[in-house]
DNA sequence: CCGGTAAATGAATGACTATTCATTATAGAA
DNA sequence: TTCTATAATGAATAGTCATTCATTTACCGG
């Protein structure tokens, strides 16, 4: 039997591999990284890389695929558990600071690498589109029910809404993953939701 | 007369080199691109840039100190020129957005890599600082006046609005500079300062 | 224990490119 | 015109790494 057939040491190696160099990355940025530290953060020879990745990239590009996938049913699930609009809103806030605090490497690679090579723009795009798509369903559903505004400009919702979670992951990840991230979450949400004007001028 | 007592040819010199670099950056990227791209593309020898900068890097910070000092002065001026709290938040949104459309290429780089390189982390750190800065003065200042809610999570508002901000230009950058970046920011002060959710609700 | 296949190794290769510096051009002064 | 100091040049250097591949190791069936 190979260790191929077998599926589990194979596995385990590729996983070995992506995890190395998932911190590697968080520690020195992707390109400053070289392989070989990456093959020793692993346990593994420079050369054992190439039989799991095509290439530097590719290791990022798979590091995308592996994670976010996940994290992304996490998503969906948090939100069809929800049973009205703001409640789903606020699942999916919560949801997102808490996969980001789980794991503090893939934030400091997910924030900054995320806009960067050309290679990935593609698959990168995709995860956002998938996220900005979320967020618009939820947001015309809370319009149908009436707990949303209706003259909302929904494409810049969208934006604004991934742009500003995006933003306070970053200072959290900045500041060394120090403090909670997941309890950021309600005061968010209110922000979203009632923006920073006091009522009686706002409702004007 | 020499050309530095003169002062004109080399700040000339220093000028076109940076924003040659800054092109090139913008098109490839700071680590893929060369000395050599840019040595092309400003018209000089690859030698000349060190007489200017200390190495690749440093073209980067000196990037940063060059744009971006005049751009702060410039949110400086349009808050003060505003009249009310609401007015002057209003007017730094639209500048900044105006700003960025103003050199599409400058907008790149700082998009693109303002969260990466070691280095610059010190410097990018001051200015957004001060961005962060100013938005808190303004909205406490609305506070005491009663334009804006009293029980906000101020840190938070902070970074809500740069982060939604910048990622409406990115969003922008990423779509080519195609529309019209300054038009955004109506709609987006609306949103920072009624929220989303519908007034009766989000009241309560 | 043997033979063969798959997996792993890591030294060697080949590109690439930031930076240097010996040389050349320039431009004003005398 | 000649001299001098400054600016500019770009070929050569030196170092870095991604990637390859000839060799070794591990493993399994028979």
């Amino acid at each position: 039997m190979t260790l191929e057939a077998n599926g589990k040491t194979k596995t385990e190696k590729y996983r070995r591999i992506l995890e190395a160099a998932i911190k590697v990355f968080a520690e020195q940025g992707f390109f400053h990284s070289t392989i070989s530290q990456v093959a020793k953060e692993a346990g593994v020879a420079d050369g054992t890389i190439y039989l799991y990745f095509k290439n530097k990239d590719d290791i990022l590009i798979q590091f995308y695929n592996y994670k976010t996938r996940n994290i992304f049913n996490r998503f969906r699930e948090t939100v069809k558990e929800a049973e009205n609009p703001s409640e789903k809103f606020r699942n999916l806030i919560r949801c997102h600071l808490r996969e980001f605090q789980r794991d503090h490497n893939m934030a400091v690679v997910y924030m900054a690498e995320a806009r960067k090579g050309r290679h990935l723009d593609k698959f990168v795009d995709e995860l956002t589109k998938m996220y900005l798509n979320m967020v618009g369903e939820v947001v015309e559903q809370g319009q149908a029910e009436g707990t949303f505004r209706k003259n909302l400009y929904l494409s810049l919702v969208k934006r604004y809404v991934l742009g500003a979670v995006e933003a306070v992951i970053s200072t959290w990840v900045y500041a060394g993953g120090k403090y909670d991230l997941e309890s950021m979450a309600d005061p968010l949400v209110d922000l979203f939701l009632r923006g920073i004007g006091s009522d009686d001028v706002a409702a004007g």
